[in-house]
DNA sequence: TTAATCACG
DNA sequence: ACGTACGTGATTAAG
């Protein structure tokens, strides 16, 4: 007999995370399910079992997830959105005459260990199914393991054997035990050995074969001395692990194989629960049929989309097949190197045509057919290939799709946007090709993102702002920042010593030496040796953050250093140290523009950031001295006053706050004014400082809670404010009412320009979780406008240069402000384009300003 | 790898 | 009753 064992959990878990959300009209999440199934009857497909059992872990599912946190770094905890979906697939299998197995204090892994055993012990053969791959060490000459994984949107299924998991581990499958014993396993708890991982372990299994033979000679055989320490201290954790990572055969269930042999299925009940589940395409699959049962059917031919049969030529002659593209919309994907194209696999929707770089005439094929106005080019992340296409003088102005900035647009809370995941995410199944070719999956994920787009009205967005932003991009990274490496080292030099004088300060006031930039250390430091009281408490102790150490400053003058100490070490570290790090051979700093990071539509900085250069303190603003204009050059540097107010007050039609902008009033104290009643000129700093809070924490979201500690009043107090502040502003006030309720109808918020960003928190039974999903709600139109506002911008300066034969280049954006690098003869030109085109990039209910300066540095050109 | 901290808009 | 402002990235310590 041959029994497959599904591991339920596991299998569901990678269908959910596999399949992008789908719900049924009622809300019913059912992605996880269809998953399932379509795996499930893979299985059955493929394995032909005589019986079949499907475990499932016992153990309450946790809610911890879609916290704020956790968005990105999703894993553990299971999602409501999945839980929701386990008691209708239960329902479903056992409806299909399939049995369940849980058992309490087991989980579905020793279930499927315990079966495999009985298996083997009586003499049948067992499949067993999976998405993870802690089951490998069951395979044995009878058992075999699958790996089910969702890939192009179909399951997949890998078997394993055992040849196989010595062809791709190398060792036999009881020693994975023993590498994870070794290397440890923190999704599962298992500790390991403490600073070995996966290559160490699999190492040491590799050449000494088990964990007993290594601890028992752990004196001679041959490692380095730092293992064999490591080994030595984690010895009790190892075997502890090898324990814990051991899946058990002994859990109290039935292992009576024919007792797992499917029961008749119950046709009309398995209709019922499917057609609840709106899964129409898998009751056709199944022949399940819904007589009785009415619903109102899917639209048939939205099920299958044609698969194409694509012929492959590699390396075609460059001249005849540039003929041949004209006038055609061409796929392509190219691999480079940053400096140079190496392959260039291109698709016309009927042929793959392959060069790389020993295809004659390819500098000339490339310069054609970037440059044909007659050509629609699509691909997958195009700013890369504008880049190199710039070092080469090429102006290309034909790319008109790029999957990943559509991705983007169609959910920046993607995980990535890496082709493989799209493909799954839109359930798009692959051409077939002669040979095995991306562009055979790519085509049709282009064609499926294009229609996505223009379905949800973002075309323009996509046209219009990202492709053309893609290639300002590029040409901001291949300029670069010059800066002053030198002067940035001497000065980082400077500060060393002034932290080196403080430190010795502070470990004699401390009474003793410790690391001062371990927070531990600290919070022992000042809370137990010196007994200062301690204030916010963070997961793993007292928090010493420098709001904390602000207020115990008038306790002891060590809080003054310290404070001083860490600006001094951030500044020398990150800054200083980071920056030098990464200047070019050119003696520029080429920071990388990250067009699909941020879930508001901005860009981000990476490898350096330089979005986030020191300003806010004459000490570290210093810093903006060392970036420099070339020599012959200047800087030019603009920022919008304000902007996300003025697109508040743009957005939410608020006829006071556009008033005052019209009139180009100082915001904040025209609100002080209003809150505090008062003349303008009876408005202190301190009251104006206040009401800039509030019109802070209004774009944010605001809570009185978190406005008051901000500002030092009351609870009540400023609760009171910003009461005051929303009767004085009414249609802030309705906006701010309005805009949650239409992302809550809607399921996402979006920004004057159709940039969406979806809002699952909005339907959370968590109190916080909604609350969040509720600021983010009113923040992102507002944050996420003026970032639209300053790309259009950003393309609007980068054309008119062009227009205009300047040398003039932007080199930077902070997210409301722009740098160019201008010839000093151009300088005043620039700035005037400058300015102009960042005020008149869009035109709205009150005015943009946007005043540029001029400077030798950084620090100069900024007003 | 994660948590804490702090730099920016 | 509960927790507490939006969006990022880099560095350091420590598990």
């Amino acid at each position: 007999m041959k029994l497959l064992v599904l591991d339920g959990n596991s299998i569901l878990n990678r269908a959910f995370y596999g399949i992008k959300l789908l719900t049924t009209k009622d809300g019913q999440y059912t992605n996880a399910i269809y998953g399932f199934m379509t795996t499930f009857l893979r299985l059955l497909d493929e394995s032909n079992p005589d019986a079949i059992a499907v475990a499932f872990d016992l153990k309450a599912p946790t809610f911890r997830h879609l916290a704020y946190d956790g968005y990105k770094s999703n894993r553990h905890g299971m999602p409501e959105e999945l839980a929701s979906q386990l008691q209708p697939l239960k329902d479903l299998l056992t409806a299909l005459g399939y049995r369940i197995v849980t058992c309490e204090g087991f989980e579905a892994d020793d279930i499927l260990g315990t079966l495999a055993h009985q298996c083997t012990i009586g003499g049948n053969e067992c499949m067993i199914a999976t998405g993870d791959r802690d089951s490998l060490q069951l395979v044995s000459p009878t058992v075999s393991v699958r790996i089910a994984a969702t890939k192009f949107g179909k399951p997949e299924v890998t078997v394993y054997d055992e040849a196989k998991i010595k062809e791709v581990y190398g060792v036999t499958p009881h020693q994975l035990i023993d590498i994870k014993a070794i290397q440890g396993d923190t999704s599962d708890c298992i500790p390991g050995v403490a600073g070995i991982g996966q290559k160490g372990a699999a190492d040491l299994i590799s050449r000494f074969d088990n964990l007993d033979n290594i601890y028992d000679n752990i004196d001679t055989i041959d490692i380095k001395p730092g293992i064999r320490k490591k080994l030595i201290a984690g010895k009790e954790s190892a075997y502890m692990s090898r324990m814990l990572g051991t899946i058990r055969t002994d859990a109290p269930i039935d292992t009576k194989i024919e007792n797992y042999i499917p029961k008749e299925r119950n046709n009309s009940e398995a209709a019922k629960i499917m057609a609840k589940l709106e899964l129409f395409k898998l009751m056709d699959r199944m022949n399940i049929t819904a007589d009785s049962l009415s619903y109102e059917s899917e639209s048939p031919d939205k099920d299958k989309k044609e698969i194409k049969q694509l012929l492959f030529r590699d390396n075609p002659d460059t001249a005849e097949l540039y003929e041949k593209l004209k006038q055609k919309t061409v796929d392509f994907i190219a691999e480079t190197d940053g400096e140079n194209i190496n392959t260039l696999d291109l698709c016309d929707g009927e042929c793959i045509y392959s060069l790389n770089s020993f295809s004659e005439g390819l500098t000339e094929f490339i310069q054609k057919l970037f440059t044909d106005g007659s050509i629609r080019l699509r691909t997958h992340h195009s700013k890369p290939i504008f880049a190199i296409l710039e070092k080469y003088d090429i102006d290309c102005s034909n790319i008109i799709f790029d999957t990943m900035l559509a991705a983007y647009l169609l959910n920046p809370n993607a995980p990535d946007y890496s082709p493989d995941r799209l493909m799954s995410e839109y359930e798009v199944t692959a051409w077939q090709c002669e040979k095995e070719n991306a562009l055979a999956g790519f085509v049709p994920l282009a064609d499926t993102l294009t229609e996505e787009i223009a379905k949800k009205e973002q075309s323009e967005l996509l046209n219009k702002i990202e492709i053309p932003l893609a290639k300002v991009l590029a040409s901001m990274e291949n300029a670069g920042f010059a800066v002053d490496k030198k002067s940035i080292q001497e000065y980082g030099k400077k500060l060393k010593e002034n932290a080196d004088r403080l430190k010795s300060s502070i470990y004699q006031r401390a009474g003793y030496e410790f690391n001062i930039n371990s927070p531990k250390q600290l919070a022992a430091a000042l809370f137990e040796k010196m007994g200062l009281p301690a204030k916010k408490k963070t997961k793993s102790g007292y928090s010493t953050n420098a709001d904390v150490l602000e207020e115990l400053k008038p306790y002891d003058p060590i809080i003054e250093e310290i404070l001083e100490y860490r600006t001094l070490t951030k500044l020398k570290s990150t800054y200083c140290d980071g920056l030098v790090k990464v200047i070019g051979p050119d003696g520029r700093i080429h920071s990388n523009f990250n067009q699909t990071e941020t879930r508001t539509g901005r860009i981000s900085s990476t490898e350096p950031n330089l979005q986030n250069i020191p300003v806010r303190t004459e000490l570290g603003r210093e810093f903006r001295r060392f970036f420099i204009a070339k020599d012959g050059c200047m800087l030019v540097d603009a920022d919008y006053s304000q902007i996300e107010l003025r697109v508040l007050a743009h957005i939410a039609n608020d006829q006071a706050m556009t008033e005052a902008f019209k009139n180009d009033l100082d915001i904040h104290t025209s609100t002080a004014a209003k809150v505090f009643n008062l003349p303008d000129e009876f408005v202190t700093p301190e009251l104006r400082s206040r009401a800039k809070a509030v019109n802070f924490g209004i774009v944010y979201g605001i809570g009185a809670f978190s406005l008051s500690k901000d500002i030092g009043v009351t609870r009540k107090e400023a609760d009171q404010y910003i009461k005051d502040y929303l009767s004085l502003y009414a249609g802030i006030d309705r906006y701010m009412k309005h805009t949650v309720e239409e992302a809550k109808e809607k399921g996402y918020a979006q920004t004057m320009f159709g940039r969406r960003r979806y809002l699952p928190e909005l339907v959370s039974s968590n109190h916080n979780i909604r609350a969040f999903g509720e600021r983010v709600a009113r923040n992102m139109p507002i944050q996420g406008t003026s970032a639209d506002i300053i790309k259009i911008a950003m393309i609007k300066v980068f054309n008119r240069l062009k227009k205009e034969n300047m040398k003039s280049r932007l080199i930077l954006q902070v997210h409301d402000e722009l740098i160019i690098e201008a010839p000093e003869n151009e300088a005043a030109q620039a700035a005037a384009i400058l300015s102009e085109e960042m005020q008149n990039a869009v035109t709205l209910s009150l005015p943009l300003t946007a005043d540029a300066g001029i400077g030798k540095t950084w620090y100069e050109a900024k007003n």
